[in-house]
DNA sequence: TTGATTATACTCAACTAGAGCATAATAGGG
DNA sequence: CCCTATTATGCTCTAGTTGAGTATAATCAA
């Protein structure tokens, strides 16, 4: 244990930042909050009068949006200095988390803060399909990234995490990757953040970048929520009291940016117990009407429940 | 965006602490390096030099155990005033890692300073069947905790919660709620920790207790390998470069606390790929020869490979 | 009344996971 | 040398899960 007194000098130039990727589903629309025209997003010191950081995060987060935050977790702490913008003489620590919430909110909230999170990553939805973008620009930019490499060996190295980040070579795209997958994209040069310190290449990758680490932290909450959705009932934190069993399945797949098997979805959200029947139907916008459902809250005190795989 | 000047007062009254869990499994013993007569888990203060969290956790592990960091890993970051023992005119963050290492270090770092980990949580090894503790005193203990809520409904959930986490009534046991197990006998008042708080039980459970949040921080780590082992090769970073199919084995069922089918086991290694044969044949202890293989490191490049559920 | 659209019930085959049986190869004691 | 204990290793069987498809039911709009 290190004599803490000796070093008061060091320890306090150091500051702690909240930062938040907070994320709705209105509609099926999977939407992130930011700030600063869509640059950043939302963060806030950590002060002394918190009293932790969730708290923290959860006194202005509710305080900015208007809106009480369901479900909050802790993504990633990190301190590089080579990747904050700051000079070097102190330190801030970022701490990130994930948050759901219900609704849109509309007050206190200036219009365009809620963004569809794919203008952040465009290769990252595959409900039509793969994107364009994937194979027009990212697959040759790789390849020449790989290429480039000196050794063969590391040649092949290369293209091989490529191939596996992006679904090259027959092996499939798994949704799951999106923070490997931009972290590759900043390895090799093709996202804006990347080409502030780094030789800038001949073409950049089509998506909007954000301040500082901003975007690869919201990388690291898309990649999350993509992995919880599937072994814990996260996805009603974002739903209304009520929905239909498709209203959820759009919401999933806004999510998970690929979609699922309607028959199956329905059959695992069932056998699970994950909802029940209101007793009402939806005026629907066309075709047979939908029972409606709600969640059965008590499914959180059966802990080691499944998602919606 | 709040302004950062104005708050550089407050800002700087924060300091920044990193906290490890390691661990060894030398044949088939879960151990964890720990400080102090086994009450706290190394730490060291984050300081500027630091190039970041990670490499600063790397340098001091290292140059007190001598021994390089295989895999590390982030747990969590907290800063609750409530847990951690120091005064409240200034905050320290604490941000805990997990790290696996291959062997047990002999050398800087004295006798007794690896812990088998069940010491700690004498209710978490069920290799030998469920451990005797919990029918003998846990499971009284929670009972009476349970009936001493005013409410018959926050009685039954109480119970419910209990029962879930430590598998009554038929539920069966759960190795991944080591977190919850814990926090639930914090709650309940029945560990030492929380009975420096909070009003003394009249039996606490036994285990040994430690400095502040590091039990808690400790049934972090143990929780995320139990559940990291299931769908990521990380074992390997605890085996020497050779070993039986038993040995792997007998490491995995040390980490999860639970025994495992050998041949299911042994079927799912193969077929996954992770290991290939070095050719050799073990100088057993006792019975047929096993032959020796070693982790096929190439899958590491090939992602989204499973562990060894 | 027909077609489009969505809801909902079932079926089927492939694969996975849990459990057990059988046989092989070694050591040690008689 | 044979018997027994012990560990290694191969194989089977069954139940459950998963991916994909077929079939039928309600609604609306033209």
């Amino acid at each position: 244990m290190a004599k803490h007194s000796e070093r008061q000098q060091e320890r306090h130039a150091i500051g702690a930042d909240l930062i938040a990727v907070l994320v709705a589903a209105p509609n099926g629309n999977p939407v992130v909050l930011t700030i600063k025209d869509a640059t950043a997003l939302p963060s806030g010191p950590f002060e002394l009068g918190h009293r932790s950081l969730q708290s923290g995060l959860r006194d202005w987060v509710e305080q900015q949006t208007g809106h009480p935050l369901g479900y909050i977790e802790q993504l990633y702490t990190f301190a590089d200095r080579d990747r904050s913008g700051e000079d070097s003489s102190r330190r801030v620590i970022s701490i990130s988390y994930l948050g759901l919430t219900r609704e849109e909110p509309s007050r206190a909230t200036p219009p365009g803060s809620w963004r569809n999170w794919y203008e952040f990553f465009p290769w990252e939805d595959h409900r039509y399909g793969a994107p364009p973008v994937i194979v027009d620009v990212i697959e040759p930019a790789l390849r020449r990234w790989a290429d480039a490499a000196g050794h063969e060996e590391k040649r092949s190295k290369r293209w091989q995490r490529a191939a596996v980040c992006f679904g090259f070579d027959e092996r499939g795209w798994n949704e799951e990757l999106t923070l490997q997958r931009y972290e590759l994209l900043y390895e090799a040069g093709l996202v804006e953040e990347a080409a502030r310190t780094k030789e800038p290449a001949v073409q950049l990758v089509p998506g909007r970048a954000m301040d500082g680490d901003h975007r690869r932290i919201l990388a690291t909450g898309i990649a999350r929520l993509r992995t919880k959705i599937k072994y814990r009932p996260v996805v009603f934190e974002l739903m209304p009291p009520a929905f239909t069993l498709l209203q959820l399945q759009r919401a999933v797949e806004a999510l998970a940016g690929v979609t699922v098997h309607k028959q199956n979805f329905r059959r695992l959200i069932e056998q699970q117990d994950l909802v029940e029947e209101t007793g009402q139907m939806s005026s629907e916008t066309g075709g047979r009407p939908a029972k409606l459902f709600r969640f059965r809250h008590a499914v959180l005190d059966e802990l080691p429940v499944a998602g919606t795989k």
